[in-house]
RNA sequence: UCCCGGGUAGCUCAGCCGGCAGAGCGGGUGGCUGUUAACCACCAUGUCGGGGGUUCGAAUCCCUCCCCGGGAGCCA
């Protein structure tokens, strides 16, 4: 079928050309001798006015063209005579695919909240504002492999079903092929997974960064860009259980190559989105007010404060402000601190390293003072951390100890430890949460309001 | 998992110190020669989340379960 996109369509050099486009329509205005309909086609957040008069042979069809119906429209491109859109359609033939019964469509021409319109998923991106977010979000994606390819780092898939049990990052799903009705027992308590697919237990990954760490001390700078899965059991405004994580990890760097990577990745991301959805962010602004050009244009060129956990400490033990949480050196920051950083001593994205060693993984390198390791979190304004990331342990003795203290089994390790056997280099990388971005680029205050099929705790609709 | 708040028309919500189930939006019908989530007039809407209890009488009070939202923890 010949269509021009909605987005193509809008310039002068196609006024006087005929066009065919097709799209849902958001809204119909009748009156005796003209109708009119806003036409979307998703290319866009603009809405493509169609003017049908009376006396072309398509009126009759306008009974069928209610709110969310699908239709083609051919007409000819002309400058508006009305005020509040640049260009129309004149059309002279109208065909309808599908309509849909108004009193039924749950989508009509008026603001519906979004609690409604997560418990409508298959329905949702026809609307302004997840028509917007997932336009956005494809920008953002394109443009993560983009910065990265540009900078020479190798794409790399890492597994999605893992063996590693031991990466900390939280609670796994264990991937079975098991009768379920019938689980092998090797007692009363334990279930025997040798006799399972893999013939051992295997778990949906929790992250790729230790298999990148094998592919960057061999390709040199490689990221990953796939999905992550968490069986916590979090219900809150930032979490999904099936989330998108982007992990460089780097050969030949340390946690200044780290945090100033992460801070390149943040101007660029905000950078391509104030450039590429304009209209989007100027949506986001007018309805829901939790971004705006202006803020974007600060996140895409200004240099992040970069502090020490233990200046961190310093400042929150100064603040007048009082505190849930007990603010202590050795002790982790807790939201309503890194809020107080990023909201109210700085104003804008903060790099908080060096934290102390007993509250961060195993794998992160110690620093000569023996009480702290080379771990990074950028913390943002509202949404908090966005990217938690470190110099990875090359020693191998160091890593050793570490993790026999941490209570870490290193028989299934000896490949991870290999890599610190057999040329060793400092390297470092970090993890960013892809919907956390695109929270904190579109403003969308919950997580679910970002992905398509947000999955969480007893949530699995579509 | 914990702490709050909520569940009443398709949607957003009022009614809650017990006594006839309401508004706005959306929808339908009619009107209007260019509209912008059009406008004007009229019309229809209900398992008051489920179950149990108190009472002459429960949307309203009590118990319980389910679901949703906000915050916290865990993290990205």
């Amino acid at each position: 079928m010949k269509r021009i996109r909605i987005r193509n369509i809008l310039s002068d050099s196609n006024i006087g050309r005929t066009v065919t486009v097709c799209g849902w329509v958001r809204s119909k205005r009748e009156s005796k001798g003209v109708a009119f309909i806003a036409l979307n086609d998703g290319s866009t957040q603009d809405t493509l006015q169609l003017v049908v008069p009376a006396e072309a042979p398509s009126f009759s069809t306008l009974s069928g063209c209610n709110t969310g119906a699908a239709i083609r429209a051919e007409g000819v491109l002309k400058e508006s005579l009305g005020k509040g859109q640049r260009y129309e359609v004149e059309v002279s033939e109208i065909e309808v695919f599908g309509n849909a019964d108004s009193e039924k469509y749950p989508l009509q021409k008026k603001g519906h909240s979004l609690e409604f319109l997560r418990e409508i998923g298959h329905l949702r991106p026809r609307t302004n504002t997840f028509g917007a977010v997932f336009r956005v979000r494809n920008v953002l994606s394109h443009t993560v492999h983009h910065f990265f390819q540009s900078r020479g780092f190798i794409w790399v898939h890492t597994p999605i079903i893992t063996s590693s049990d031991c990466e900390g990052a939280g609670d796994m799903f264990t991937v079975t092929s098991l009768d379920l009705e019938k689980l092998p027992a090797v007692n009363s308590r334990n279930i025997d997974f040798s006799q399972d697919f893999f013939g051992r237990r295997a778990y949906l990954t929790v992250s790729g960064q230790l298999e990148a760490e094998f592919l960057a001390l061999s390709l040199g700078d490689v990221y990953t860009f796939g999905p992550t899965f968490r069986a916590e059991n979090s219900n809150t405004s930032r979490h999904l259980s099936e989330f998108w994580m982007i992990e460089p990890e780097m050969a030949f760097a340390d946690i200044n190559d780290d945090m100033s990577l992460a801070e390149d990745f943040i101007h660029t991301l905000c950078g391509s989105v104030l450039e590429k959805c304009e209209a989007e962010i100027a949506f986001f602004e007018k309805y829901y007010k939790n971004t705006s050009m202006n803020e974007l244009r600060v996140l895409s060129e200004k240099p992040f404060v970069r502090l020490t956990y233990s200046e961190a400490i310093k400042e929150l033990e100064k603040a007048k402000e009082v505190f849930e949480f007990p603010v202590k050196w050795g002790l982790d920051l807790q939201s309503e601190h890194e809020r107080y950083l990023t909201d109210k001593v700085f104003k804008g994205p903060v790099i908080v390293v060096d934290y102390p060693k007993d509250i961060k993984a195993f794998y992160m390198r110690q620093n000569p003072d023996g009480k702290t390791v080379a771990a990074m979190d950028v913390l943002v304004p509202k949404v908090g951390e966005i990217i938690g990331g470190s110099q990875r342990e090359e020693r191998l003795e160091v890593l050793e100890v570490r993790m026999k203290d941490m209570g870490i089994p290193l028989e299934n390790m000896q490949w991870y430890l290999d890599l610190r056997r057999y040329g060793s280099a400092p390297h470092a990388g970090f993890g960013l949460g892809f919907e956390r971005i695109v929270q904190y680029i579109t403003g969308m205050g919950n997580i679910r309001d970002v992905i398509p099929c947000p999955r969480a705790p007893q949530s699995i609709r579509y």
